[in-house]
DNA sequence: CGCTAACCGAGACGGTACGTCCCGTCTTTTG
DNA sequence: CAAAAGACGGGACGTACCGTCTCGGTTAGCG
């Protein structure tokens, strides 16, 4: 209880033999392996343990269950999503789509994402671990984005810092609300045609609606 | 062995005792509460059967897995979404997002849904069981919106019927998706103010981009 | 509770459907085919039911429970015994000595034998049955014995009908017993050499001891 | 998975946590106890845990199943048996049978005895290890009595071994399964008489007949 | 010759126990 | 003094049978 439950791989102690990084690593990639084989649901710690050629008591001296180790275990693979120049706001939109896409196609993300959503809605720490370790760091994609088209003179420069934060915002749970609706509830793929489409519905709202011009405030 | 594990509460059978009819409302009825006062991932289904005052043999003969008794007793709540005529594109959105943010307000719901949506990455049958209780039967909300807006002038009849369809999936992923991203990912309110920039977006998105004239196909 | 339990296929009643006398003689076949493929502890009503095309409620309707079904389908197999005259009452015991082993080497006998009578420990009803179906039914073996020795002059005739009696009862209970506690409990064969040297034991015994001239009131 | 069920507290591992030594005492009392309360049909590996104090788990990482716990919490019973010199051969005889009776009147053994011997006829390994556990440690019983009887001059040495142990043997199926089937299966009381009777009849046949001089080979 | 009572099969019912799996904790020995 | 090993108390699982209870339907004997 009094262990400190962060993912450091020293904690302050100085005295006593340190935790060893290695087994760090090996947790986590076990823990990836135990998600790519078993999927969440029979993911169990004995099981992480023993892949990563450690004790149970290691796992829980580190994390205090088995949903805020799967969030540090999946967050590393949203880092991999990158935003290049694709020239127009339009094709940067298709472009990030289609790699998130692809990030939840991976049989580890796909399984573990929205079982730790679910529980979250029960867990307040698991919650401000996934906005920390997985959402916030994320829509830096968004505001990228955001500054290209603005460059391009695609979008308009928001006055009020309050609107453009919730702009980002909504257009993050917008993007990627979709496509992980798309893949995961209506379980149908989210192809070329379908990013096409939707990117397009998309910058015909963003540049005709809010971030538009006046129209945040309050519509014609 | 064979026995079709369907919710309805008679099997083709011909010859036996009846199955009952109290004990199926029962059993959703408790599941519900289950959910309320445990959440998914503490509920058992030991716990539902002796909530619903029936012997846990009785559930397992109905539903193969506690997912499938989930999805049940949580798609008629799907049912209560109506549509009413607001007057414009822009309310019956705003209005149906609204409601939407409701419903995944409600405990049983916020904590059952994206868990049985986990659970269906590794589960066909459960995957096409949410398809048909709730993702399918929803999207008469799209349909009927749709018509209203093409009634009033607000969006033109499309031709070809395959992209008509295909138009109707992307915006029930898209209003859908946003707005569970935002109450159950990001964890923020779904308020009237985000609901009217939504729409906003979403409306603008509508009149100018796909299902605008002669943009499906293919953008310039 | 009031239907009358016994194993006659026709309780009491007079009017209405009889009961099937096919069926009876179908359930205890199948009782028996089940003893000898699981064993008593594997043995189950509804297996018995399906093997003897019928249904559970009618072996509930005749037995009780499984152990006095076994009792009545087993305790025939033991009127088969028979003890042929071989000349001398050595012989004759060795006789049947083989025979009933032979009997508790049988798959139905072997399991379900031992199995009933601990049930009968803490069941009246059964050690009734057991008594009346298996044990007094036997003991004919030991009075045509006790009086084709007497006849050939190898035993004395007992004048107290008690005392012969008591006799009768403990020979039975010497005999059978060495028999199933070697068989049964030592789990060693009783071979040829065994049944010699328990007969000539026993007769050594018998024209010794009590049933020999006046010992059995008080030895000496 | 290969881990010894052996009865001994400790398995040969030397690392992890040891077995608790207090538990299996416990565990053997609240079977003895379980027995007496609801006889050997009723008893069930739940309840024998929990009036234990211990978990479920507990019992089945050292038993692998209720017959052996049972055989191995009935054994120790037998080990109380005593054979103290009361002068002659036909009065050793008749002490032994009396305690047998006076064991096989208690409640657990009664019930369970005849139960385990049922199972192990389909249960090699519960075969030996009854046989191991009960019925080679009791002839000790009748080894005592055979040597103080040849040293009191009223049995004559045996000079082939083979012989001699054949005799044990058989003699300790004579007793045992005498005393058992009169007391389980015949169900009557083993009282004095029956015991003075019994062991006349047992002494007789030895000193006339195998154990005596020359009759052991082959009669006549 | 139709009643009617008791039978029949099928199979769902409320229950109990099973033996297994995993949890998160706790004692050990080892490094 | 941490780490691996593994036993611990506990809880839920999904299954197997129990003995009972509807069902719809059959089969006598009696009136």
């Amino acid at each position: 209880m009094v262990t400190p439950m962060s993912p450091s791989p020293t904690p302050p102690s100085r005295t006593g033999r340190p935790r060893s990084v290695e087994a760090h690593a090996a947790i986590l990639d076990a823990t990836r392996a135990a998600l790519v084989e078993l999927g969440w649901s029979k993911l169990t710690m004995g099981d992480v343990a023993s892949r990563a050629g450690v004790a149970k008591t290691t796992l829980y001296r580190r994390w205090a269950n088995r949903s805020e180790l799967v969030v540090d275990a999946v967050a590393v693979l949203f880092d991999e999503l990158r935003l290049p120049d694709r020239g127009s706001l339009m094709a940067d939109v298709e472009g990030v789509v289609l790699q998130f896409a692809a990030l939840l196609d991976r049989p580890e993300t796909k399984t573990a994402l929205m079982a730790v959503v679910a529980e979250s809605t029960r867990d307040e720490a698991l919650r401000e671990r996934i906005r920390s370790a997985i959402v916030d760091r994320q829509k830096r994609l968004v505001l990228v984005g955001r500054e290209r088209a603005q460059a391009r003179g695609e979008l308009p420069y928001e006055d009020d810092p309050a609107q453009a934060a919730r702009n980002v915002d909504m257009i993050f749970d917008v993007i990627a609300g979709a496509v992980v609706h798309r893949a995961l509830v209506s379980a149908e793929p989210v192809d070329t045609r379908w990013a096409r489409n939707f990117s397009l519905l998309l910058v015909s709202g963003l540049t005709a609606g809010p971030g538009a011009p006046r129209a945040s405030s309050g519509p014609a």
